[in-house]
DNA sequence: CTGGGCTCCTGTCAGC
DNA sequence: TGCTGACAGGAGCCCA
């Protein structure tokens, strides 16, 4: 469900408010997808401080190490402000993190995600689960440039090197298929052979496209809220994705739907070339 | 090393 | 109405 937009969405809707505040307990659900890696316990009573992004993860610092987050496929992020007396928990909600300010609860019905404790952003666990991630899409060095580069060593379809996230971070499914729609780009094109000035157009299309979905609060397919519980809109304005059979926006084509790598890629035949 | 496929889990929806 | 199969925003892991 989530990709970078979602994650960065969650990640504004409740970074500032729960910054500084202590830990009280802590609760844990069923397992999600790796185990916490210490014991909740020992959790209590340390202070949140900043939340970062690093692709689809967030990182809450706290006093001793941080926990990384990972809203998998069907996860999501509600803070709730208030010291005590918080919401019962749902059958999907598998992790609580009560603080004196509020707590914050994941609740993830597929438990794809995952909740990691680590001693450090750059150690341990979390090194571990970040090693071999690609560039953010909104760093300087993320470029045409470095894009054609990265894909000229791979012979993978261009949409499935944009979703394996070596290359660059961020893009899953909605907005690989949505950038490579906006660059106009056939999603089965042999990585290799894209064009240097296409990889420029390329990249460009994946950061604006994840931009602009972050402005509009992410895509709220079925279920996405921020941590207010605020849905998101960007799904209003795909060009492509969940449109198939229906006429393309931009020309005469319909809308395709075919498979690559076990997951659906939306394009329209017509204005997206190889 | 690379590319391709499988897998984790639950919910929803279309079709019969 | 009830059952079955397909599909869903991710990504680590295994195998050829």
């Amino acid at each position: 469900m989530p990709e970078l937009p979602e994650v960065e969405v969650t990640r504004l809707s409740f970074a500032e408010r729960i910054r500084g505040a202590r830990i009280s307990s802590v609760r844990v659900g069923k397992p999600l997808r790796w185990p916490l890696g210490v014991a909740p316990e020992s959790l209590v009573g340390q202070s949140v401080g900043t939340v970062t992004r690093r692709g689809k993860y967030l990182w809450l610092a706290l006093d001793r190490g941080g926990l990384l987050m990972h809203l998998g496929m069907s996860g999501s992020l509600a803070f709730r402000a208030g010291g005590g007396a918080e919401t019962e928990a749902g059958p999907h909600d598998h992790f609580d993190l009560v603080t004196e300010r509020g707590t914050l609860r994941m609740t993830d019905p597929r438990r794809f995600g995952a909740v990691v404790w680590s001693p450090a952003i750059d150690a341990g666990a979390a090194a571990r689960l970040l090693a071999g991630l690609g560039l953010e899409p909104f760093d300087p060095r993320f470029d045409g440039a470095h894009l054609h580069a990265a894909l000229n060593k791979r012979r993978i379809a261009v949409k499935l090197a944009l979703l394996g996230g070596g290359i660059v971070v961020g893009a899953g499914n909605i907005y690989a298929c949505e950038a490579l729609f906006e660059a106009r780009i056939d999603p089965r094109l042999r990585s290799d052979r894209l064009s240097k000035p296409r990889a420029a157009l390329l990249a460009a299309a994946v950061r604006t496209t994840l931009a602009r979905a972050i402005e509009v609060g992410g895509s709220t397919l079925r279920d996405f809220r921020d941590a207010h519980g605020a849905a998101g809109a960007f799904q209003l304005q795909a060009g492509v994705y969940g449109r198939a059979g229906l006429a393309c926006v931009r020309c005469d084509g319909t809308v395709r739907r075919i498979v690559q790598g076990q997951r659906s890629t939306f394009f329209c035949p017509g204005c997206q070339k190889r």
